[in-house]
DNA sequence: TATTCAGAAAATACGGTGTATCGACATGAG
DNA sequence: CTCATGTCGATACACCGTATTTTCTGAATA
C-alpha cells in the first residue's frame, strides 16, 4: 500500500459559496437554457445534495436574481463614457452582447426588479451620465424609454434567433418558411401587407437593426435632453 | 324509485374543444399567474382527466401560444385608424390594456413567435396603416422599433406592479422601501445618482409614463416615415 | 338481438421538479 | 470522554408534463 493506491479521502465536500453556485447555474443556463437549470442539477455539478444549496440561497427565484446580477457585471462599462448619448448607446450594446452570450437573459430581463449591486451600479453609471441634462423627471423618462426599447428589441432578437435555430434554417429562409404554417396563412390572402413584408422585405442583420432603432430612440430622447437651440 | 331519486347519469363528459380549453387556461392565469396554469388544473376545471387535453393540444407550450393569440383578439382594434400614428398609438395602448387585464401576457409577449391568426391580423392591420409611407425596410423598422418599446415598457410596468402588490405598498412607498435592501444599498453612498432619483424623482402614473415614452418614439419614427418638408 | 370492434376516455406510470422535515454525524466545548 | 450544536444528506411530499396501458362505450355487423 503506497501513497498512490491509497484511496482518496471520501471527497470532503468542497466548500460552497454563492459565487460558485451562481457560476454553475449560469453555465447550465448557457448550455441548455433556463429550463435546464434545476437546483438538483446545480447541486450535482458541485458534488452536493440538493438541500445543500439552501444554505446559500433561499429559493430558486433568488438564484435567478443572482444570475441576472452577475451578468450585469459584464454590462457595466469599464471606462466612463464620453457623453450621455455614448453612455446610453454603450449600455444598450453591452446589454445586447451579454444577452447574446447568455440567451436566457432575454427571458429574465425586465421580468423582475433588478436590485443587485451590479444592476444598481449600471443604473448609477447611466444616471450619472445624464445628470443635470434636464429636470430629473425628464432624465428618468429618457432612461426608461431607452431601456424599454433595449429590453424589447433584445427579447425579439433572441426569440427569432431561437426560432431560426429550431428550424436549422437561415434567418431569411426562416421568415419565408417557418413550417408550412406561416406560408399557408399568408397564402390565404387575408394578410396582404404582411405577405409583402415577408416576401419583399429587405433582410438586414440583427446588429444594425438594433443599432438603427436605438439611434432613432436616442434621437427622440436628445430632443428632450439637449433641445436644439431655436 | 321515482324520477326524482333516480341518480343522474354519470355526467357524460362535456364535449371539449380548444376554445374552452384556452378560455379555462386564461382564467387560471388571470387568477394566479402563468405558474398557476397546469394541464392538470385546466383539465380538472373541465371535469376531465389530464390526458384528455392532448386530443386538442400537443404540448403546454402550444397552449401558451393559443392563449397569447386569443388575447391578440382583444388587441385588434375594431375600427380602422385615422392615420399611421394613430394606428401605432392605438395598438400600443390596446396591447397595454390587454396586459393589464392579463398580466401573464407580459411574461409571454415577445418571448415566442406570434403566428396565430389574431396576431397576424394585428400585424396586418399595423402594416396596412403604414403602407406606402416609406420604403418597406423603413416601414418595417418603424414597426419593430415601436413594438420593442411597447413590449419593454409593458414588461417593466407589470413587473413593478407585481412588486408593489407583493409588498402591499403604494408605488411611491415601494420605491422608497422595497424591504430594507434597497434602502441599505442606497445608504452606502455608492449610488448617489440613483439615490437622488429614488428620493427626489417625481412620481408619475404609469399610463402617462407609457404614453409619453410612446410619443417620443413615435416622434422619432415620424421623422423617417413622414420627414418634415425642409 | 347479440357480438364484435374501433375509438375515446381514464387510469396508471415515469422521471422530473422545488422544497420541508428529520436523522446521522462531525466538530468543538466542558 | 461526553455532550451539545449545527451542518449535511437522505428521505419524503406534492406536484408537474407526458407516455403507455387499460377500460369502457357506442356503432357496425352477423
Amino acid at each position: 500500500m503506497t501513497v498512490w493506491d491509497r484511496p482518496e479521502p471520501p471527497a470532503r465536500p468542497a466548500p460552497l459559496d454563492r459565487e460558485r453556485i451562481v457560476a454553475t447555474a449560469i453555465a447550465l443556463a448557457d448550455e441548455g437554457g433556463l429550463e435546464a437549470v434545476s437546483l438538483r442539477k446545480v447541486a450535482a455539478r458541485l458534488d452536493a445534495g440538493p438541500m445543500r444549496l439552501y444554505g446559500y440561497i433561499s429559493t430558486k427565484e433568488e438564484l435567478f436574481d443572482l444570475m441576472v446580477d452577475e451578468v450585469h457585471g459584464e454590462i457595466l462599462p469599464e471606462e466612463p463614457p464620453g457623453d450621455w448619448r455614448e453612455a446610453l448607446r454603450v449600455r444598450a450594446h453591452r446589454t445586447r452582447q451579454a444577452a447574446l452570450r447568455h440567451e436566457w437573459l432575454a427571458d429574465l430581463l425586465g421580468g423582475r426588479p433588478a436590485l443587485g449591486p451590479n444592476a444598481l451600479a449600471v443604473g448609477e453609471a447611466t444616471l450619472a451620465a445624464l445628470d443635470g441634462l434636464a429636470d430629473l423627471g425628464t432624465v428618468l423618462r429618457a432612461v426608461e424609454t431607452v431601456s424599454a426599447y433595449v429590453i424589447g428589441a433584445i427579447r425579439r432578437e433572441i426569440t427569432e434567433l431561437r426560432a431560426e435555430r429550431a428550424t436549422g434554417l437561415s434567418e431569411r429562409e426562416w421568415q419565408r418558411a417557418h413550417g408550412p404554417h406561416l406560408r399557408r396563412m399568408l397564402a390565404t390572402g387575408r394578410y396582404p401587407a404582411l405577405a409583402k413584408a415577408v416576401y419583399d422585405g429587405p433582410d438586414s442583420d440583427a446588429e444594425t437593426s438594433f443599432a438603427t432603432g436605438l439611434d432613432w430612440v436616442l434621437d427622440a430622447v436628445a430632443v428632450r435632453l439637449a433641445p436644439p437651440r431655436a
